[in-house]
DNA sequence: CACTAGTGCAA
DNA sequence: TATTGCACTAGTG
C-alpha cells in the first residue's frame, strides 16, 4: 500500500461527505474535507497547521477525518429529514453528471472564429468613435477611466458605485444615452467586447485536445438553493439574447449523425409558486391551460381585448416575477417604467386578485422564525440565519431569500430528478441520445437522427410526470443542428 | 500571483 | 431597493 492510496480511495467518499455536508447546510462555501471536519467534528486536518509536514498527515489523516465525518453527517441528515433528498435525489445523479462532464460538447471553432473577426473589425470601428467623441484616448474597459471621461465632459447621472466612483453601470449608460452618442457608442462596444473575451476567445482554449469537445465540470454542492453550477466553461451562461450571441449559441452543435434536442420546462418557478402558495386563481389559469402572465394582465391592468392583453403581457410578465422575487414597488417601478405610486397600485391589484399568494408573502417570515429555514417540496432545508437580524437590509434579504429558496429549489429538486428519470429511460429503451447539459429548467441532448422522435417522446414524458403537482408540468421540445436551433 | 471592484452573461 | 450562479478586465499590493 502507497502513501497516496488513501488519498485515492477517499475520492469516492468525499463525494458523499461533500454532499451530506452540502445538504447539512447549503449555505456553506467550501466543501473540501478540511473546512467540513473542522465544522462537523471540531478538529483541523494536521496538514493545514503550519509546521506539520503535510506528505507524512495528508492523506491518512483526510481519510480518517472523512470516515469519521461519513458517520456524524449520516446522523445529521437524520436528525434534519434529508436521507430521502441525499439518497433519492443527489446520489443517483453523482454518475449521471459524472458522465455528462465526460462526453463533453462539441464547439464548432470556424463559426466562433469567423463572430470573432466581425466583432474584432466592429470594436475597432467603435473605438475610434469612442476616443472621438471623448475627445482622447483611454482604456475602454477601465471603469475607472471611463468615469473621468465623463466628468470631464459632463455627461453625468450623479450615481455613484458603493466605494464612490462614477458609475458606468448598464443603467446609466442607457439613462445617458438619451441624451449623449457616446454611452450609446459605450453600450455597443460592451456587448461585443464581453462576447469576444467570454466566449469567442475563451471556449476554443477550453476545447479537449483528446476529445475535441468542451468539458464543463458540473457543481453539485455550490448552489445554496440545490441548483447545480457549471464552471470552465461555465455553460449555463452561454448568450442567447442580443443577435451576436445567438451566433455564440449556434456555435454549439451536434456530432455528425446526430441533432440537438432542447426540453425545457415552461414556466417552472411560475407553476411551482402555484403550487406552493396553494393560489387558487393561478392554479386555475395553469390547469386551463392559459398563457398566465396574460391573464395577469387581465386581472391587474384590467385588459379586456386581446390586442390590450399583448399590450400588457409584457409587464405583466415582470410583475410575476417582481411577486415572486418580492422587489416592491420602487424595484417595480424600475423594471418597468411605471411611477412608483402606479407600482403600487399594481402590487396591491395583485395582491387582491392572487390572494394565496399574498398569505404565502405574509406567513413566511413568520414560518422561518419559528424554525430558521425554509424546505422544498422534497424537503431540502435552507437556513435563513438572518431572518432575526436587526439590520433591516440583511432581514430584507433573509425574507425575500426565505420566499424564493422553496420556489428555485423546488425547480431545481424536480429538474435534478427528472435528469436521472431520463436517464434510465434512455437506457431502457435502449436509445442512442445523451445528455449533455443541464441550464437549470432545461436538458440539452444530443440524439441520433433516426431516434428523434421516440427520444423525445420519452423525455417528454419523462420530465412532465416527474411528480404530480396541483398544475401541469409542461415541457416543451426542440429540435436542431445546433444549440440556438433546438431552442423551442 | 492573490485579491477586490465593477460589470455583465444565463436561468 | 431582485434570486441563483461564473468569469471577464482593471487595478492594487
Amino acid at each position: 500500500m502507497t502513501a497516496f492510496a488513501p488519498a485515492i480511495r477517499l475520492e469516492g467518499v468525499e463525494e458523499d461527505v461533500m454532499l451530506s455536508a452540502y445538504l447539512v447546510d447549503p449555505n456553506r462555501t467550501n466543501y473540501r474535507v478540511p473546512e467540513i471536519a473542522r465544522e462537523h467534528l471540531g478538529i483541523e486536518l494536521a496538514s493545514e497547521i503550519a509546521g506539520i509536514d503535510p506528505d507524512d498527515a495528508r492523506a491518512l489523516q483526510a481519510a480518517d477525518f472523512t470516515f469519521q465525518l461519513a458517520a456524524v453527517l449520516r446522523s445529521k441528515l437524520a436528525g434534519l429529514e434529508l436521507e430521502e433528498v441525499y439518497t433519492g435525489i443527489e446520489l443517483p445523479l453523482v454518475e449521471i453528471l459524472f458522465e455528462m462532464e465526460q462526453i463533453g460538447v462539441r464547439v464548432d471553432i470556424a463559426q466562433l472564429h469567423e463572430a470573432g473577426i466581425e466583432i474584432d473589425r466592429e470594436v475597432g470601428r467603435l473605438t475610434g468613435q469612442i476616443y472621438g467623441l471623448a475627445g482622447q484616448e483611454f482604456n475602454i474597459n477601465s471603469t475607472i477611466q471611463l468615469g473621468e471621461v465623463f466628468e470631464k465632459l459632463n455627461i453625468e447621472t450623479g450615481k455613484k458605485t458603493k466605494t464612490g466612483r462614477v458609475s458606468t453601470s448598464f443603467d446609466v449608460l442607457e439613462e445617458l444615452a438619451a441624451k449623449y452618442e457616446l454611452p450609446k457608442k459605450i453600450m455597443e462596444y460592451r456587448e461585443l467586447s464581453k462576447l469576444k473575451s467570454t466566449y469567442v476567445d475563451a471556449l476554443p482554449r477550453l476545447i479537449s485536445p483528446r476529445t475535441g469537445r468542451i468539458h464543463t465540470t458540473l457543481n453539485q454542492a455550490v448552489a445554496a438553493t440545490g441548483r447545480l453550477s457549471s464552471t470552465n466553461p461555465n455553460l449555463q451562461n452561454i448568450p442567447i439574447r442580443t443577435e451576436m450571441g445567438r451566433r455564440i449559441r449556434a456555435a454549439f452543435v451536434a456530432s455528425p449523425g446526430f441533432v440537438m434536442m432542447s426540453a425545457d420546462y415552461s414556466q417552472i418557478e411560475l407553476r411551482i409558486f402555484a403550487h406552493i402558495t396553494g393560489d387558487p386563481v393561478m392554479t386555475q389559469a395553469f390547469q386551463s391551460g392559459e398563457d398566465v402572465h396574460a391573464s395577469t394582465a387581465r386581472a391587474v391592468f384590467g385588459a379586456k381585448t386581446p390586442e390590450q392583453e399583448s399590450e400588457y403581457r409584457r409587464v405583466a410578465k415582470i410583475v410575476n416575477f417582481a411577486i415572486a422575487y418580492d422587489i416592491g414597488p420602487f424595484g417595480l417601478a424600475q423594471r418597468t417604467g411605471l411611477s412608483r405610486a402606479e407600482a403600487r397600485k399594481v402590487i396591491d391589484n395583485y395582491y387582491q386578485t392572487y390572494t394565496g399568494v399574498r398569505h404565502y408573502m405574509e406567513e413566511t417570515p413568520n414560518l422561518v422564525r419559528k424554525s430558521g429555514l425554509v424546505r422544498t417540496i422534497f424537503g431540502r432545508i435552507r437556513p435563513i440565519p438572518d431572518i432575526g437580524n436587526r439590520n433591516h437590509n440583511l432581514r430584507a434579504r433573509a425574507e425575500r431569500e426565505a420566499i424564493n429558496a422553496p420556489i428555485q429549489g423546488t425547480a431545481a429538486d424536480l429538474v435534478k430528478i427528472a435528469m436521472v428519470r431520463v436517464y434510465h429511460r434512455l437506457l431502457k429503451e435502449k436509445l442512442g441520445a445523451r445528455m449533455i447539459m443541464q441550464v437549470h429548467d432545461e436538458l440539452l441532448l444530443e440524439v441520433p437522427e433516426a431516434e428523434v422522435e421516440k427520444t423525445s417522446r420519452a423525455v417528454r414524458e419523462e420530465m412532465e410526470s416527474v411528480h404530480e403537482l396541483t398544475v401541469p408540468l409542461v415541457v416543451d421540445i426542440g429540435i436542431g443542428k445546433n444549440w440556438m436551433e433546438a431552442k423551442p
